[in-house]
DNA sequence: CATTTATTTCAAAAAATCTTGAAACTACGT
DNA sequence: ACGTAGTTTCAAGATTTTTTGAAATAAATG
């Protein structure tokens, strides 16, 4: 046998805290699992394996595999290296500037693309229809088009503005 | 009778510009049926009725009810009078500005109200737990308290940032 | 005030999403 | 190359969210 057995059960600090994560990720529409998971590694001291996930928060091995890969893609954890372990650990990504912004990026980037070609589209289809209706099409689809440039800058935005 | 029958079916501009605003909505976790019924009234050069948005987006009277009613309490569309009509008529908002910053107070405002008090909870554990570990915890509630309080600067962040 | 028209409500159905667990896969140690 | 520990995959199950439609409510008309 190598290596200790982890910990079972949550102290209030570490379960308070996973409670708090639990809460940001569902308002950003990201299933609860993912924060449990999150904050569980955000709190602990050291580095945690799966293994302590999936007994500490009594989730299941499929759903920590994926809810940490899923968090291995935005960046919010990283694998770290411990010596002479078999086991993979990870460690938070602490910066939530940099969370954010690659939460954002993968998230709007590809809408942000596609959306671009149906806005082309909607000007084409505005030209051809009756007089009286062009010019209030035109404006609207103006004003989308800005909509879509914003959301272009919204990563931009949040790390200009918000300097921590 | 009264009033004309609203049009049936979409046109190309009208589907594709409810496709969009479907997109977004999803992508911001909302139901799709928002986005279609937003759409079709964004784009409508005139207010639309509850039956006109059953009728051409084929969705029943309760999504429709459902749907106007949250979009209301965004104030993303308001209701407007049509003389000698008995039904309600619907316009949007369309500065997009307001509409972002409507939608951030309503969803974020409760959360962050609620994690206040959570975060000060977190300090007083932290300073209970054992001192090898406690300026770990502290640095990391630090941080978390730092994230509340940009999520708290967003909208106005968005306001300053993007002046549309 | 009865009737018709418009809207809301809400329980049940449908759809979408998340979680599970067992089997497949990987890679390391012997 | 075999066995073992660790991880991933994915179809089936559970849960949550959204949609529906019918009944209740409201509000204007004659």
């Amino acid at each position: 046998m190598s290596g200790s057995t982890p910990k079972s059960g949550l102290s209030e600090l570490e379960s308070e805290t996973i409670a708090i994560f639990v809460r940001i990720v569902q308002l950003v529409g990201l299933p609860k699992s993912l924060g449990q998971i999150y904050g569980l590694i955000y709190i602990c001291p050291k580095p945690v394996s799966m293994e302590e996930l999936v007994e500490r928060l009594g989730i299941s091995i499929g759903s920590a595999s994926q809810g940490l890969r899923q968090l291995r893609t935005f960046k919010a954890i990283s694998t770290v290296y411990v010596p002479g372990e078999r086991k993979d650990y990870y460690t938070p990504e602490t910066e939530f500037r940099k969370l954010i912004s690659n939460f954002l990026d993968d998230q709007l980037r590809p809408h942000l693309e596609t959306g671009n070609g149906a806005i082309e589209h909607l000007n084409a289809l505005a030209e051809a229809s009756p007089v009286e209706e062009r010019e209030h099409y035109r404006n609207r689809i103006n004003k989308l088009k800005r909509l879509h440039k914003i959301a272009g800058n919204i990563t931009p935005a949040i790390s200009k503005f918000v300097n921590f």
